[in-house]
DNA sequence: ACGAGCTGGATCGTACATTGTTTATCGAAA
DNA sequence: TTTCGATAAACAATGTACGATCCAGCTCGT
């Protein structure tokens, strides 16, 4: 959270974002964000030769970036089978806003024992901003909700929770640049930022924990019902 | 969970435990041994060569194998100065004990209205061997221990939380198996583990959460202490 | 329908090129 | 003589290439 004006959406300090070398890392993060966009199916087959030739590189870098996309869950592997796309479904989303639903509300907690005005000014600058941003461009609202969140979390002892937490919000995150927000959930976002923000002040972060609780079950359940009509239109 | 008489530790259904090949599975479990109990110093540079020479293979399977366990969070990269091993220190431990207080009483809550008669007595029955061996074999406790949390939680819906819970679990293990267990310790998981049978019997999910989290908070707090203990008998 | 053989691709081994890091050495300045 | 800094050599990570082997799934002939 460096200038007024770059809001890319970044990890809390310390969680390397990349970590190998600059073929690899790049090899890392395509094939990571093919699988998290969509772009690459659900189960569809990863080909290290294909996925080789496509990026022009050798097979080796592949390997490697397969296996580590594997450690972090993105990626299956079946003995002399190969590698297959985890699927990105509503059980896999489920699945990571029930555990954000668990360790949010601590993270939360600890923050608002711990905010200091800057922290605070912080969080009311960015919340005007997306006020200001109204949900007109998607993407930005997408980035400014992260960082929102962030300032909470960044600082937060618990590398492991924060980490974890930072994974699943990119997640979160590309699945739902695929849908819009209903007018509902715009409201109740807006609303709920703005009530965190006054318990922060207050200092209750009993109430501020059971808030973002909330506020992670309706962002969570949003997504999912989404995903639920996508699918019955789809099927229908 | 097949014979009675087997209780070596094993995952909840659904989780791999190799997923890679022969060779390089085994190499990944062989290094993610060393790394859980000690035997690989706290930061220490793990050198490809000398991996793939002491373990008799080639460099590829040996770089793909420290991927996967980078993916996994044991071990950290540095560009072009290769693989370190990921200290399992205090802070680790205190992050991951953290983390299990917060989503094993979850856990625990479904499997209390879940429970079939047979899950209850597979508990009593695990419950009977622990009390039988009554700490005379730590290993086996351990294994047993976590058989018995294994039988709450290998059925429920959330495979992600399942995993994660796994995973933490198994580091726990490992760093716990270099501790004697404390006699107040041993008196109080005997009884955590009564009293919750006695809760999942009674249906009771709240009290039932309630008290898992107070069964992990104590046994990460029991952990902490002993490797406070060593720290301190070391340095002074 | 069924089984033998084929094939694609995974897995692993080996060798080598390139590039970046670390370390040791050497010379110049203090 | 010691200290500092530059330079070079050693070391290791990373990437490329290619060959061997093995297995799962498919094809084709019966």
């Amino acid at each position: 959270m460096a200038e007024p004006s770059d809001f890319k959406a970044e990890p809390p300090a310390g969680i390397d974002p990349i970590g190998a070398s600059s073929e690899g890392a790049s090899l890392y993060e395509l094939i990571r964000e093919d699988i998290i966009e969509g772009r690459l199916a659900a189960n569809e087959r990863l080909v290290v030769s294909d996925l080789a030739r496509r990026h022009g590189t050798s097979t080796n870098p592949v390997r490697e970036a397969l296996q580590l996309l594997r450690g972090e869950g993105f990626v299956t592997f079946a003995p002399n089978r190969g590698a297959r796309v985890r699927p990105i479904d509503q059980d896999f989303v489920r699945d990571i806003y029930e555990i954000g639903v668990l360790i949010e509300p601590a993270l939360t907690r600890w923050f608002v024992n711990m905010a200091t005005v800057e922290d605070i000014a912080e969080l009311e600058r960015i919340q005007d901003l997306i006020e200001e941003n109204n949900f007109a461009d998607t993407f930005r609202h997408s980035e400014l909700d992260t960082a929102f969140h962030t300032v909470m979390y960044q600082r937060h002892y618990n590398r492991h929770a924060a980490e974890l937490w930072w994974k699943h919000r990119e997640v979160l995150r590309a699945v739902s640049r695929r849908f819009d927000f209903t007018l509902a959930r715009r409201a109740a976002i807006l609303r709920e930022h703005r009530e965190l923000i006054a318990l922060v002040k207050a200092g209750d972060a009993d109430k501020a924990a059971e808030l973002v609780a909330r506020h992670v079950e309706g962002s969570g359940r949003h997504i999912l019902e989404h995903m639920r009509a996508r699918n019955a239109a789809r099927a229908g």
